[in-house]
DNA sequence: TTAATTTCTTAATCTACATCAACTTTGCCG
DNA sequence: CGGCAAAGTTGATGTAGATTAAGAAATTAA
């Protein structure tokens, strides 16, 4: 159950199995299916979440009503609102179950006892972190700089397993178009090759 | 000197007298010159660079020749091309002083023997890299679901202290227009008043 | 299976912003 | 201070991608 967790994290750190036992108990395993919600906008986010199968989605909902795609979390990856999880705020993220999903919570309060039991994970949140910076710097810069048939070619390299088994729209969404005009490119793009 | 720089870390970790020293021995103090150069694209980044004085700016060039600011660092910021920093690989990220700058670099090196030395700083880091984490975010959030002017006035608001005394160029450039568009807007936005 | 709902496609029209070009203003260095 | 490069302005025109709308295809739920 938590072995794709506990792999993921032997990759950044060592830990004991008295560390680990200490780690797992801070944990929740929990299911949730197909388009249910675990966090709503307007809500204070008390967990980080690891997806183990499934698969979720972060997104925003701008004034206009337009949804905008910030992450997926495919099985390996965590997912929460950064902003409202830090400073126990009211946040902007909406996440949803694109799929029936199994995962589990590390609550903010687990979080923080666990960095002083076990300070190691000071550094291995730390290195997750700095990974997601910089992903998310890279995508400032691709925003800014290509077009949107590039970043999708990008996306598809990235994440290959996403590609097949997610609505289009939400594709289209997280690389910053509108449904329609991400499937006129997608068709321009068969008929160029 | 330092004064600075420790004050921002107070805010996070409590360091005693010794631990303070320690993190001091690790830091080079230096000066450079408007318009000069600390990074290049294609290099490897060997270094974080807070600034205490003055204001630098980090960006890439995209295929077409266009400059792209991902970042500024005025005084009391930290500074690098995060993705080569921990990579240690060629980076994108030009950084370029604005204007004469006093600054403190930490070598990489350096902040991984800090880690062993004193691990608080795990935890001052892991901060740090969070904070950087969720506005990064929220400028993805804010490109996709914002017009330029909305943007400008959000970067109005979150630093005051830029707007006067920064290229205008260089704020179009950070919100993602071009000068020309940026000049029109800002004269557009005095006409409304 | 079928009805209902969601997703995808295609087409016409529209708009925020880019590009190019010429000119004016600012600010830096000798 | 004066000359020159860089920054900013303004206008005409171009375009990537949005919007609206309506039908076709695919999923889902019953």
């Amino acid at each position: 159950m938590f072995d794709l967790l506990l792999n993921n994290i032997a990759k950044y750190i060592h830990l004991t199995e008295d560390e680990k036992a200490i780690f797992i108990a801070h944990l929740k395993p929990f299911h949730i299916k197909r388009k249910q919600f675990i966090l709503n906008d307007g809500e204070i986010c008390r967990n980080s979440v690891f997806v183990a199968q499934g698969c979720l989605r972060g997104f925003t909902v701008d004034k206009n009503g337009v949804e905008h795609v910030l992450s997926f979390a495919p099985p390996g990856w965590w997912i929460a609102d950064m902003y409202s999880l830090i400073s126990q705020k009211p946040g902007i993220l909406n996440i949803e179950a694109l799929e029936d999903t199994e995962a589990v919570t590390l609550s903010k309060a687990g979080q923080e006892k666990l960095y002083t039991e076990v300070p190691k994970f000071e550094r291995f949140f730390r290195i997750l972190t700095e990974n997601s910076l910089v992903a998310n710097q890279q995508r400032i810069v691709d925003n800014m700089s290509l077009t949107a048939e590039e970043r999708y070619s990008i996306f598809c390299k990235r994440y290959p397993t996403l590609i097949d088994h997610l609505p289009q729209k939400q594709i289209a969404s997280y690389i910053g178009v509108t449904p329609e005009f991400f499937s006129r490119m997608k068709s321009e793009l068969i008929r160029k090759k």
